[in-house]
DNA sequence: ATAGCCTTGACT
DNA sequence: AGTCAAGGCTAT
């Protein structure tokens, strides 16, 4: 056999070549990717456990604690944690087919086609660099390559996109909506979603979302849509039953890369100016512009979110006014969950920085801040929350009742409620050997909503010393809610 | 049950 | 005609 002599990380990291075309591994096992194998890249054999399992309904039971470390070597060890680990990585159950048609293309084409592009953007990325800066590996992916080169280097290099490197790639509408919005085309009036009841035990059967010949018609017709309503009625308590809710929600979930890339691209024009001092301040404020960014795409997710859009602008801007603080740190919490590293930091670029640098190039309070966050990352990652989850607990945060609105206030209260329904209801039925789940989830909010607080209030006390860069929408939305300055 | 290789067929 | 992700087959 081949593949048995050992490899440490550091021989991987020798042994890369630039040149090498597919140097990923399967996110699952960390063998060999052979493609895009249900809606990711991964191995030949995850693909075939993964397509044996949805198309055989099979249900597995974890003979410990369910957290069992899936490899190449131990990945036949459970095939519940493997299962698991398929699902919190990204593979899609939508993409078995229920009526096993051989061949042809399904609606994840263009995505696979997109993905694609964007790794050899970063590919040529890399090379125009000369060497690899840490960037955007997605977070759930199992790299070797994850070199880090100090904060100072790190914060300050952006992987660039520049001379050597194609221009970032148009993201036309088209494609936008099928990486993003999947209930894009949804004619929901909210009154009728809110008033559906949800039927646990009719979702609770097997996901397969029947991949209907009908959906392999034009482009248009992608645009609009959303998973259709077939679940097949063979139910098993195993697998997850994914509560049409959750689905949508997930599916307005913004694609990682693409959203990382256009980070990239804006950190980079504005680099010029701190070019050159790498003292404390200039990493505050360079992380300043990174949160600024990533506020301007939590504020693009939140606009093209179910519900939300039914949503009147001022009423939109009295809620985001209310929790973007909360989604920024949301945002950086769990990337740090799915990053799962206690003693280091991904950015929304892709870099990552060793825990203690950063600690040591921020002053007490912003250090503190960062620690806690880290402490809370790490509970949650304990909590093995996965990324539906994520998807309702953003929605969650956003849709909160106590925010004064007069035409829309019961709306807002059906979204939060139809959100807890459906997180409550996929926790039970996907985790049901662990119960409190649900309650468990809604905890660290509390935490995330005084961690915010805390941060707003270094923002302004950083703005009133003239720290902050301007022409922040950070700020802005800081003058919006409070009289600062 | 697993996983490597094979066949299929919509899309380019 | 070529590509490549679906499903299928089969020795281990």
């Amino acid at each position: 056999m081949l593949g048995d002599k050992p490899r440490g990380v550091i021989l991987n990291v020798m042994e890369y070549t630039y040149d090498e075309d597919l140097e990923e591994l399967c996110p699952v096992c960390g063998d060999k990717v052979s493609g895009y194998h249900y809606g990711l890249l991964t191995c030949e054999s995850c693909k075939g456990f993964f397509k044996r399992t949805v198309q055989n309904n099979k249900g597995y039971t974890c003979a410990e604690n369910q957290e069992c470390k899936i490899d190449k070597t131990q990945r036949k060890r459970c095939p519940f944690c493997r299962f698991q680990k398929c699902l919190n990585v990204g593979m899609r159950l939508e993409a078995v087919r229920a009526d096993r048609m051989r061949g042809g293309r399904n609606k994840f084409g263009p995505m696979y086609k997109r993905d694609r592009a964007l790794k050899q953007q970063k590919k040529a990325l890399i090379r125009s660099n000369g060497f690899k800066l840490e960037n955007g590996v997605p977070p759930q992916s199992v790299s070797p390559l994850q070199v880090d080169y100090g904060l100072i280097n790190t914060i300050h290099s952006l992987p660039t996109i520049s001379k050597g490197a194609p221009p970032p790639i148009p993201i036309s509408d088209y494609e936008a909506n099928l990486c993003g919005a999947t209930a894009v085309g949804m004619t929901m009036q909210p009154h009728l979603a809110l008033s559906s009841q949800y039927q646990p035990t009719a979702f609770a059967s097997r996901a397969i979302k029947a991949e209907c010949p009908d959906h392999t018609s034009s482009p248009e017709s992608l645009i609009g849509y959303s998973y259709p309503d077939v679940y097949p009625a063979t139910a098993s308590p195993q697998l997850p039953g994914l509560p049409p809710l959750v689905l949508e929600l997930l599916g307005c979930d913004q694609d990682e890369l693409m959203v990382q890339n256009k980070i990239i691209a804006h950190l980079q024009q504005e680099q010029g100016c701190s070019r050159g001092r790498h003292d404390k301040s200039s990493t505050f404020s360079q992380m300043c512009r990174m949160a600024d960014q990533t506020l301007f795409s939590i504020v693009e997710w939140a606009r093209s979110c179910a519900f939300f859009k039914e949503l009147k602008v001022g009423d939109q801007m009295k809620l985001l006014h209310n929790c973007w603080s909360e989604l920024l740190v949301l945002d950086h919490i769990f990337r740090q969950v799915l990053h799962a590293k206690e003693d280091s930091i991904l950015l929304v670029t892709g870099q990552e920085i060793k825990l203690p640098l950063i600690l040591d190039e921020v002053d007490a309070t912003l250090s503190s801040l960062v620690q806690k966050g880290q402490n809370l990352a790490m509970r949650l990652h304990t909590l093995q929350v996965d990324r539906r989850e994520i998807a309702c607990l953003k929605f969650i945060v956003l849709f909160n009742p106590n925010v004064k609105m007069p035409e829309n206030q019961a709306f807002v209260e059906g979204v939060q409620e139809q959100v807890n329904g459906a997180l409550l209801e996929y926790t039970l039925t996907t985790y049901p050997q662990f119960q409190e789940k649900f309650s468990q989830l809604l905890v660290p909010l509390t935490e995330v909503r005084s961690l915010s607080m805390q941060a707003e209030d270094y923002l302004c006390y950083m703005n009133l010393s003239g720290e902050v860069p301007c022409n922040n929408l950070l700020i802005e939305m800081l003058h919006a809610k409070r009289a600062c300055v």
